[in-house]
DNA sequence: GTCTATAGTACGATAGAC
DNA sequence: GTCTATCGTACTATAGAC
C-alpha cells in the first residue's frame, strides 16, 4: 500500500477510536509509520488530509446508492442496515468524518446531503409517502449516532453483533407496518 | 447573574456556535466577560468545566422525563417534538455536550443512558411493542443528530421553523400508525 | 520521497498582586 | 473573587539534508 493511503487509513483509525483532537499529525505519521517531513509531502497541511478523508467518502457513499438502488430486500432495509455500523468500510469512513473539526462542515454536509437526496429518493420511492421516508431515513440517522457515541469507547463487547441481528428483526417489522401503511 | 453561571452558559454558546476546538479557556474567558484568571477560580481546570455543563443536563433531563411522563399528547409526540431543537434551555445544552470531547465520553454516556431508559420505557408504555418503541427512539435521535450537524454552522434560514412544524406533522402522522399498530 | 531540526503559535495551568 | 504575568507543553508547519 502506498504511504499516502496508509496515512489516510491511520488518519481514519485514529478519528474512530480517540477522537479529533487526539488526531494529530505526530500521532497519525506515527502510527502509519512514516516522519511528519514525510507526512507533509503527501498532504501539504492538515486540512489537504481532511479533505482527501472527505472525498475518498465521496466516492464510497456513490458506491454504495448504486447498491441501494439495486439491494433485493429493499432501499428502507438497505438503508438501515447499513446504519448498524458493521465495521465495513464505508461506516468506518463516514465514522471516522463524522468527527472531523466543524471547520470542514461546510464539505462534510454537502458531501452528505448529496447522497442523502439520493437516499431518500430511494426510500420515498419504495415506501410511498414523503412522511415515511422522512421517519425511515431519522431511524437510521438515529442508528449512527447511536453507533458514534459509543465507537470511541472501544467497545464491542460480546453479544454485539447478536444483539444488532436482533435490534434490526425488530426494526423490520416496523418497516413492514410502515411499508403496508404507505401503500394505503 | 453570578460569574461562574456566566462562564458555563458562554462555553456551552461556544461549543454549539463553533465546536469543541474553538471553546478554549480564553475563548470562554472572554465571553464571559472574566480573565483566565477569574474563570480558573471557579473552575479549577477544563474538566471540571465540562463537568459542571454535563451535571447541568443530568438536572434538566431529570426535569423533562417528569414532564414527558405528564405530556397529554403523549410521551411519543413529546419525545419527537423535543428532539426538533426549538431553542430551548434542554436541547442547547444536549447540543453542547454532544459536542464534547471524547476524554468526556463516558461521563456523557453514563448520563444520557441513564435518561434514555427513562424515555423508552414512557414510550413503550405508551406504543405498547419493544420494536416500535426502539423505532420511535431512534426517530428522536435521528432529529438530535441532524441538528447538531447543522448547528455549528450558524445556519437559523427564514423558514425554519416554518419548515420544523410541517415535519413535525408528517411525524405525528407515522406515529399515529405505529401507535395503532401496537394495540394489534 | 522521506528524513531531522527547528521556528512559531496557541493552549492549559500556576503564581502572586490587589 | 478577579486580575496580570508567565511557564511548560503540544501542535502545525517550514527549511533543508539525504
Amino acid at each position: 500500500m502506498s504511504a499516502r493511503e496508509k496515512v489516510l487509513d491511520s488518519y481514519q483509525a485514529i478519528l474512530i477510536e480517540e477522537g479529533e483532537r487526539a488526531a494529530t499529525m505526530d500521532q497519525v505519521a506515527a502510527r502509519a509509520g512514516v516522519s511528519k517531513g514525510g507526512l507533509l509531502y503527501h498532504f501539504r497541511d492538515k486540512t489537504a488530509m481532511a479533505e482527501a478523508l472527505l472525498e475518498r467518502a465521496r466516492h464510497l457513499l456513490e458506491e454504495d446508492l448504486a447498491k441501494m438502488a439495486a439491494a433485493p430486500e429493499g432501499a428502507a432495509s438497505y438503508y438501515l442496515r447499513g446504519s448498524l455500523l458493521q465495521d465495513d468500510p464505508l461506516d468506518r469512513l463516514l465514522l471516522a468524518a463524522m468527527q472531523l473539526a466543524p471547520e470542514h462542515d461546510a464539505a462534510k454536509l454537502a458531501a452528505y446531503r448529496e447522497v442523502q437526496e439520493g437516499w431518500f429518493r430511494l426510500i420515498r420511492e419504495e415506501v410511498g409517502d414523503d412522511a415515511i421516508a422522512d421517519a425511515v431515513m431519522l431511524m437510521g440517522d438515529g442508528l449512527y449516532w447511536n453507533a458514534s457515541m459509543t465507537s470511541t469507547l472501544g467497545d464491542a463487547p460480546k453479544g454485539a453483533r447478536e444483539a444488532g441481528q436482533a435490534r434490526m428483526a425488530g426494526l423490520e417489522g416496523v418497516l413492514d407496518i410502515l411499508r403496508e401503511a404507505g401503500r394505503r
